[in-house]
DNA sequence: ATGTAC
């Protein structure tokens, strides 16, 4: 793919457009990847990573990170920190699917332990975990209950039994974003969302049983700080978000900030699909304690999935959860708008950062990472393809440059539609059960839309991450099973 | 991503 001319090199990772590339840029689009990574970035990426420096209150930089492709005006992949009083919150920032997220699992099982029943564990998960479009969840709250829910996330789950204590520590945030209002998401939200609790979703959630292999472990002081401990241990990571209900909060907001956007509020964007509100306005606010509801929705629904794998296991293994192991590596958001403190040009300041497909990694010693990672940085847990395997990293001081911001997966290279045809779902299944992957799915067309060749290079996307100084490699996990919507 | 066209 043709890159633009006005791109110049910055560093070996650093690319940039220049505010001269397009008239009403505040700020310069940079995009961190490697020279690899550079030259598979649709022309559109550009395009869009220019249009989010356009913004009114983007500070320093419009972002790309390395698994960044074409999204809903911003790219996924985007990052952008906006003056929390004269910026901007856009829902395209954040995404459809608000706090999608990856959450990690340790057994202290190995690989010739589970390669037996692999298939049992597999097809338990598959029938014990609700998978695939407009499925419904197997806790049956209220549309009461489930609006306590939406304020307080991993809590609702604890207290209900459903969590470890630990679990709450283990998730971002504490597994909520205090300040959610249900009085800001319509019925309609509620309505879709309050029975899908505990349910993975299509496209591309999954939950994967995987391997440790000694070979796959980069960095053995922190690989061991987060659990893995043992030569070819088994761990279970899976990728969900908030559903039907952070999808219809979304497309709420997206309409009330098309109605208002210019005429209340008197800003334009060069693509419709950046609708915004400024953060201060009532709109902007509604938005932003609405969208709290479906992050903390994220959480409590990620929390009652890994609630049905430690049964599972469980059930399998004849053993208690705790017996086996299972506790959090941890949970990461990748589809958010958070207030966080940075320092831009030092000095701190309050900034909402949107991470649309990235992720969080705060480094070393700082506040808001639990206690037992304080000396190795965060957890990031960046999710491949289902063929390819998916990265533990951790946080790094020098993300400070990016906001503490990462990547969140490898990214695709290619539409749904295009990766449906060249591969039969059926076909696919085959092939990875030969390799040693079971795979169970609700849709095989489904699954060839997931296809490994659909995706960046995985090991490219997680190199170029610790190039840029934004996370680093602990561990490369391999899959030997899978189950997705 | 998504009751994949409320």
């Amino acid at each position: 793919m043709p890159v633009p001319p006005q791109l110049r090199q910055i560093s070996e990772t650093i690319w940039e457009l220049p505010r001269s590339f397009r008239d009403g840029m505040l700020v310069p689009a940079r995009f961190i990847t490697s020279e690899k990574l550079l030259a598979g970035l649709e022309s559109g990426v550009f395009e869009q990573t220019a249009n989010v420096a356009c913004l009114p209150g983007i500070l320093k930089y419009s972002f790309c990170m390395p698994d960044g492709h074409w999204g809903y005006g911003f790219p996924i992949g985007g990052v952008a920190a906006m003056d929390s009083d004269s910026g901007v919150i856009s829902p395209g920032g954040i995404g459809f699917d608000i706090n999608c997220g990856m959450r990690l699992l340790l057994t202290n099982l190995t690989e010739e332990e589970v390669r037996p029943v692999i298939k049992e564990l597999v097809d338990s998960l598959f029938s014990r975990i609700p998978t695939g479009v407009g499925c419904s969840g197997f806790i049956h709250c209220s549309r009461s209950e489930f609006r306590k829910l939406l304020t307080e996330g991993s809590r609702w789950c604890l207290k209900n039994g459903f969590a470890w204590p630990e679990d709450l520590e283990l998730t971002e945030e504490g597994g909520c974003f205090e300040g959610a209002d249900p009085g800001a998401c319509s019925d309609k939200a509620v309505e879709r969302g309050y029975d899908q609790v505990g349910t993975l979703g299509s496209g591309n959630h999954y939950c994967e049983i995987q391997v440790v292999r000694p070979e796959n472990v980069f960095d053995n002081k922190t690989a061991a700080a987060f659990g893995l401990t043992i030569p070819n241990q088994v761990v279970i990571s899976f990728h969900s978000g908030s559903r039907g209900f952070g999808h219809q909060v979304a497309t709420d907001y997206l309409a009330t900030f098309l109605r208002v956007m210019t005429g209340t509020y008197g800003i334009r964007t060069n693509d419709r699909e950046l609708a915004c509100a400024p953060f201060r306005s009532p709109d902007g606010q509604a938005y932003f304690a609405a969208m709290k509801c479906a992050v903390n929705m994220g959480f409590a629904n990620r929390q009652m999935i890994l609630h049905r794998i430690r049964e599972v296991f469980s059930r399998v293994f004849n053993r208690s959860p705790q017996d086996l192991g299972m506790g959090m590596v941890y949970d990461v958001a990748h589809n958010t708008a958070k207030l966080e403190t940075h320092e831009i040009d030092g000095e701190k300041r309050e900034v909402l950062v949107h991470r649309k497909g990235a992720t969080r990694c705060y480094g070393p010693a700082m506040a808001g990472i639990p206690a037992r990672y304080q000396e190795t940085g965060q957890p990031v847990i960046i999710g491949g393809s289902m063929e390819t395997g998916s990265f533990l990293l951790a946080g790094e001081s020098s993300a400070a440059s990016t906001f503490f911001t990462t990547a969140h997966g490898s990214g695709r290279t290619m539409s749904r539609h295009q990766a449906k045809k060249m591969v039969k779902g059926q076909k696919l299944l085959g092939e990875m059960e030969q390799r040693g992957i079971h795979v169970r799915t609700s849709t095989y067309g489904g699954l060839a839309e997931e296809a490994g060749f659909a995706y960046k290079d995985m090991d490219e996307v997680a190199s170029a991450t610790e190039m840029a100084g934004l996370s680093r490699r602990v561990a490369k996990l391999l899959p030997m099973g899978n189950i997705k919507g």
